[in-house]
RNA sequence: GGAGAGGUGGCCGAGUGGUUGAAGGCGCACGCCUGGAACGCGUGUAUGCGAGCAAUCGUAUCGAGGGUUCGAAUCCCUCUCUCUCCGCCA
């Protein structure tokens, strides 16, 4: 959500912002609007300053027993004009708003302007960790392991799901609890458990309301299915006034995500890449407007940490204006390398709302001068976990019939090593 | 699901129709006191919006939305959330 104000000020300068975003906008209309709201705001202040002076006035006179009669007919008309400018507002209010709501977060002066993904920027490349140009694809490997269904999958919940067995179950779990101690344990991270079922005001915050509902599942009780655990966590810090004190906030949480992948029919249809339920550890900071530039460059080093100790190769790019989301002013996409596929993936995507979302949930810090200030918001993926154990199968595979458990995950698999084929009967 | 009780400022908590934007307390900030601190004393301390260079003024906000009234934190209706008891349940 964007500052009138400031739009107000310098509206150029906005339409140039929105402009980087690939987004155009009608700002005569939304200068007109404002300038009409800002009017019929006048008026009915004016209007009720004198309704309520006649009302003091009856209280006054009606101590000294004498006559209200006439005022209070005179108040009576008033009334009638107050109830008018009220409803005017109401319509320029919501007019106003639904175009604001509907406008992206600015990109930060670092970003590279660019409308696609061809102008993002590569920021780092691990090199430690050689890039196997061969191999088969994991769903490949889960079905020969029989440990990766998709027909049961399919045959239950449709397409899109998978269901995973004995130890490709077990290694996901691994990485979640890996993933998990590691941000609590060293990068400061505090562990939520939240809800995954929440209401329209959440997704409001957060962005993915109003413009994005088509990418979320909904309930038959007016709640939707959280498409990542930013919502919750985010939404923590909601109408909250925090104290410079209490930041930052480091929040840290396992969730299953859900999305519809709308827009996405017939991409990435084989195997488990992209699914309309997949598990995510993800990582939210709360912070001072100060620091949050430094925040973000903090939140991404967590998360890549994860693929340096799985030994996975990956790279860093900074997304360009027109590739990142929609509350988003930078960010930093981690890919994984892919044999199969001999291709880098997104594998996570850190974040910098800066204040845009604080604006949408009115979350507040004040310092001890008492300024008021909107927080910074940070998120990113630490990391997906389904994309995680996909990448270890095709990084990893030692043959056909089995794969290597990264040295980090074998204490949460009880000491194994590999996964391997088991011929059962 | 049934019955009842509640939701007031950063927090706790008074307040059932007229200078109540809201007593009191805690917290916080500043000042005095002190060698320094604690204690104590004093002062200040909600947010949005609008007008103004500003001081400031106006307006709205006591869970949300409607209604009654000249006037609502206070009365009525709907919704929502919390708590207690009962039922059900992982």
């Amino acid at each position: 959500m964007h500052d009138i104000n400031l739009i107000r000020k310098n509206p150029n300068q906005f339409v140039e912002e929105m402009k980087k975003r690939f987004v155009s906008v009608d700002i005569n209309e939304i200068l007109s609007l404002d300038e009409k709201k800002r009017s019929i705001t006048f008026h009915l202040q004016e209007l009720q300053n004198k309704r309520n002076n006649f009302s003091k006035d009856i209280a006054k006179l009606k101590n000294k027993k004498e006559q209200v009669e006439k005022i209070i007919i005179q108040v009576n008309e008033i009334k009638i004009d107050i109830k008018k400018k009220e409803e005017q507002l109401f319509k320029i209010s919501n007019e106003l708003n639904l175009i604001l709501l509907n406008l992206p977060n600015y990109a930060s002066s670092k970003v590279p302007v660019g409308k696609d993904e061809s102008l993002n920027e590569l920021v780092f490349e691990s090199k430690e960790i050689e890039k196997k140009t061969e191999g088969l694809a994991h769903d490949e490997i889960g079905k020969n392991l029989r440990m990766m269904d998709f027909e049961s999958a399919a045959k239950i919940s449709g397409s899109r799901f998978v269901i995973l067995k004995a130890d490709l179950a077990r290694l996901e779990r691994a990485l979640c609890n890996f993933m998990l101690d590691i941000h609590v344990n060293e990068n400061g991270y505090e562990e939520i458990s939240t809800p995954h079922l929440v209401k329209d005001d959440a997704l409001l915050g957060t962005g993915q309301l109003p413009k994005f509902k088509e990418d979320l599942f909904s309930t038959s009780d007016n709640k939707w299915l959280i498409p990542t655990a930013e919502v919750t966590l985010t939404n923590m810090c909601r109408d909250k006034m925090l104290l410079d004190k209490e930041l930052p906030k480091r929040y840290v949480a396992l969730t299953n995500c859900f999305r519809s992948e709308a827009g996405a029919a017939g991409q990435d249809t084989k195997g488990m890449i992209r699914l309309h339920e997949f598990k995510k550890v993800e990582l939210v900071s709360i912070v001072t407007k100060e620091s949050s530039d430094a925040e973000l460059e903090r939140l991404t080093k967590c998360a890549t940490k994860i693929l340096d100790l799985l030994e996975i190769p990956y790279r860093v790019s900074m997304l360009s204006s027109g590739d990142m989301g929609f509350s988003a002013s930078k960010t930093y996409d981690i890919e994984v390398w892919l044999p199969s596929q001999r291709t880098f993936r997104e594998i996570s995507s850190c974040s910098n709302c800066t204040d845009f979302q604080a604006r949408r949930m009115n979350a507040k810090y004040k310092n001890n001068n008492n300024e008021k200030f909107f927080v910074h918001t940070l998120n990113g993926s630490g990391i997906a976990v389904g994309r995680a154990l996909l990448s270890i199968l095709e990084n990893n595979q030692i043959n056909k019939n089995s794969v290597k458990i990264p040295k980090v995950l074998m204490k949460y698999m009880s000491g194994l090593d590999k996964i391997e084929l088991v011929d059962e009967k």
